[in-house]
DNA sequence: AATGAATGAGTGTTCATTCAT
DNA sequence: GATGAATGAACACTCATTCAT
């Protein structure tokens, strides 16, 4: 009588037990013994499940890039108005960077880290950098349609969307301490707000 | 006759080759053999100037943090008008982040990332992001003063600035392919611009 | 109703995937899991077979054997002269070493290096050894005895003929580029047919 | 005050270490930890003079075989004509076969089942095994010239030779035991002198 | 000040073996 | 009989740190 396959199960346990060492140990000091500890598992079965470490932090990257589209699409899927949506997804974003999820959030700083240095982790952090800023964009875009306004800066005021975010998820994480409360979803929200308005009517 | 104290020179040395080897390969890669390889040095000298690698670490965030503020002096210092300080800062520090000098920036990063982790690297980490929030907001202040108005949420402002600014570190060093070009100085102006002008008259 | 014993033939798929997987990657890289790929079997089934990896290669050891032995009786019972039966004999192991069939000839390699560091493997590989010494010592004392020779140097002259044969099937494997081409069945016969000619008459 | 390197002193060290322990362990069971005891030496110290544990034995390789070519040219070189030569070559080095070095024929044999599996430890077996041929052949031809034989056949009797050679050296490690004693030199040397004297007059 | 060999704990990874199903 | 997940001890290799010179 066969033993039913539950490899993706674990899998999903190995990588979530990966996200929350990550999150205080970085990667390195991420080892596959405190990894199997967090996720209370044998050493030696990461390794039955996983080719390599470098495997478990891609499938990390992967899994957390899904997590955000799909939070994407449910925190913006449920409003109407162009502009309510934008505004729904960024205190959505941002209140996790700011202690909602602070274990998510120092994953993905990490993460950034290791993209530095690791091709293979770049390429899907990469991809998912993309794709965020894709719909950053197209979210922008619907805004300044609905105000008349040309969307061919929508791209650009995106990036400096993004990189507004993922600076404030690297400072909450790291620094958090001294910055002042709660002001990265209104900073976004005023950065957005106000760059739309100057942009040209089109 | 007493050999020549070159201790000084040295450590710089040190730090440095620490700096370069972290662009790439990050803080747990960058061996004791690797930055004496870098520096061209033998490896046993580093620890004869310094206690520890970490030692060398907290040397070079406060030796960049140390280079930063004396940038801003020097990129600030040249203007008269706030506005043209201002922007003079903004330009300079993002260029850093878009190809100048991209092994600073990324040794930056990595050192965000170890803050998160290292206590005593948070610490000096902390300091430095805490001193250029308040050379910001000064900055910021002088600003809006000169446009007659209040000043109490520049603090606020130069958080958001920041973030942006870092935001734009972290992704030039890990998904610098896929970022538009040039967005960061234009956008972290254009944030500045317009949040102050829609700071109430004080 | 009993299910069907399978078990002999489990064990012999078993232990051709053994053989095969070993003539590539040697005895401590021929893994469980590498076996059970090759016989196309689930790895725990090896164990429930066989007591341990060990056993599985004494078993290829004694096939191998029973295999030689079985050939031998082939080869050379199809002719009745002597010196026909020896020269049938030597073309057809040797030219196994050369071409025919490398895969049993690397295992076969790989068994006698096994057989110095392992006792139990030695014991059974020494008694094919003795077992081939008899064989090729019949082999020449009957051709010695139609020349009406003396027949008490057979089984040194044996001892020789067998170590040609194995010193080319090891180099046929592990140094098969550098050496000339079909040789061995060449000197094998000559070494065998000059030997005899110089043993004094009987 | 600079240490004084020793590295080529240590690295021999290690060498010697691994033939000692590969001739009873093979390989694969020539642990790091075990060649160090052996050596008497830390662990860790291993990777500092050999980048992997494969350089220790690619070393060994060329070692030996260097070993055996200056042996070859003092037993050689030491006589005159050229029977003499190849006669004293061949007991030589079969005697060592046969119980006088059999620390170093049985790493040999090691060595020839790993040249199977590795790549670039079959590359350096292989120079070796050409050269031995090489040397083999020019004292064949040497014997078969002062015979006023042609010498066109000289590097095939000479395969056969090696291949005796290597044949005992295996089963001398593998299955001595159960092999006549001393069979080895005398079979070499009788196969060489009637196998030339069979050749065509040149 | 400087060198580079030496140490040993710790790392990711492999693997024979066991076992619940 | 058969499955494939699970275990844990071993392995090669790395590395900060120490130390004799």
């Amino acid at each position: 009588m066969p033993r039913k396959p539950n490899t993706e199960a674990r899998r999903a346990e190995i990588v979530q037990a990966l996200q929350s060492v990550m999150a205080t140990q970085g990667y390195e000091k991420a080892t596959i013994q405190a990894i199997a500890k967090a996720a209370g598992l044998a050493p030696g079965l990461l390794h039955y499940h996983f080719k390599s470490k470098q495997e478990i932090l891609v499938s990390l990257v992967t899994t957390l890039a899904d997590f955000g589209q799909r939070r994407f699409e449910q925190i913006v899927g449920s409003a109407d108005d162009p502009m309510q949506r934008l505004s729904a997804y960024l205190e959505a974003r941002l209140e996790l960077g700011e202690g909602a999820a602070p274990e998510v959030v120092a994953a993905w700083v990490m993460i950034g880290a290791e993209a530095v240095r690791q091709a293979e982790v770049r390429e899907v952090y990469q991809r998912a950098i993309a794709n965020e800023l894709d719909l950053l964009a197209d979210l922008l875009a619907a805004c300044m349609q609905r105000q008349q306004r040309a969307t061919g800066s929508a791209r650009e005021l995106a990036a400096g969307l993004l990189a507004l975010m993922e600076g404030a998820f690297l400072l909450a994480s790291a620094a958090g301490a001294v910055m002042p409360v709660g002001y990265a979803s209104q900073a976004a929200l005023r950065y957005a707000v106000l760059s739309m308005e100057t942009a040209p009517p089109g």
